[in-house]
DNA sequence: TATTGTTATACTCTATAACTATA
DNA sequence: TATAGTTATAGAGTATAACAATA
């Protein structure tokens, strides 16, 4: 059960990476490809991919959240989030609920069994997390955290009005 | 042209998003979407994704290298190494050629023209990455990119027989 | 007119299985 | 039998445009 990643390490080891090797978008992806791939691989069990873990997480904090927000809150488009509480709903894991004064809008639950299920999942994640931080040690983790947040919680605070060509 | 990135902002503002706030796999995938975005609008001019952009930097350092090193060394499948190398040759940028003494294997190399977009590309990364670095300080962004090692490059040394449910 | 949710659609990246031609 | 490259295909995430119902 090698998964294969002995050939990923092999290559690395006789092909020069160049400028690659120091470029943060190159490091981000390879990174969340290993993260991911542990992510995906505990939640398999329970068939749930990480992003509907993200959505019944943010439901479950934010009871009756709607799906705008919801969607903007983490980072995903309305139009994407639609199949993805569909499925959830389909599954009995949550549910829409009509919204008192707006009737267009949704308000988003969590049903019993998606709180069950839920709570089953934070532990496999927790284990997951656990699996990272021992390779990074509490502060390293701590450090990595406050440097994602401040890549990417900003979003641009720069204009777009840079087309000046090298 | 204000991408609105108002919303997710403000979203994130009103939404609890509880162990979400903390949690390394989430942390990434904004990261890398901030970052990945940023990239993907820079390379657009030259209708260059990220992903070939890597493929020409790889190339350009290891030139004649095989597809099977290529796609471990990026950490992609050859199966979709493939039309990714094709596109490239379709539009004059690299070209496969024979390999003496095993008929099966092809050498990959840039072309003149590939190497010549190459280099405009390599400015736009740069200037890119400077955005960012900008963002992070110096020792911020060489922190960041050695955890993000240390989490990627190590693949797994942890066996997988950890089935065992809560 | 603007907003909430929705459908339809397409593109990119990723993943598996199976094939060919060599070795 | 194994390896290098290839094809076909499917899944998952993300993007835009356009619509209905409601505000």
């Amino acid at each position: 059960m090698a998964i294969e990643l002995d050939d990923d390490a092999t290559a690395k080891r006789q092909v020069n990476l160049g400028p690659l090797a120091t470029m943060l978008s190159f490091a981000l992806r390879r990174a969340q490809a290993v993260v991911g791939e542990d992510f995906q691989r505990s939640f398999a069990v329970e068939e749930i991919r990480p992003m509907l873990f993200s959505i019944m997480l943010v439901l479950k904090h934010n009871p009756g959240l709607r799906q705008s927000l919801a969607s903007a809150a983490l980072g995903i488009k309305r139009t994407n989030f639609v199949p993805l509480f569909d499925e959830l709903q389909e599954r009995g894991l949550a549910e829409r609920r009509q919204v008192a004064g707006d009737r267009r809008a949704a308000a988003l639950f969590l049903t019993e069994a998606g709180l069950t299920l839920l709570s089953r999942l934070e532990h496999v994640s927790a284990h997951s997390e656990a699996h990272f931080t021992a390779r990074l040690g509490a502060e390293g983790r701590a450090q990595l955290l406050g440097l994602l947040h401040r890549l990417g919680d900003t979003a641009f605070d720069v204009d777009t009005s840079e087309a000046q060509a090298g």
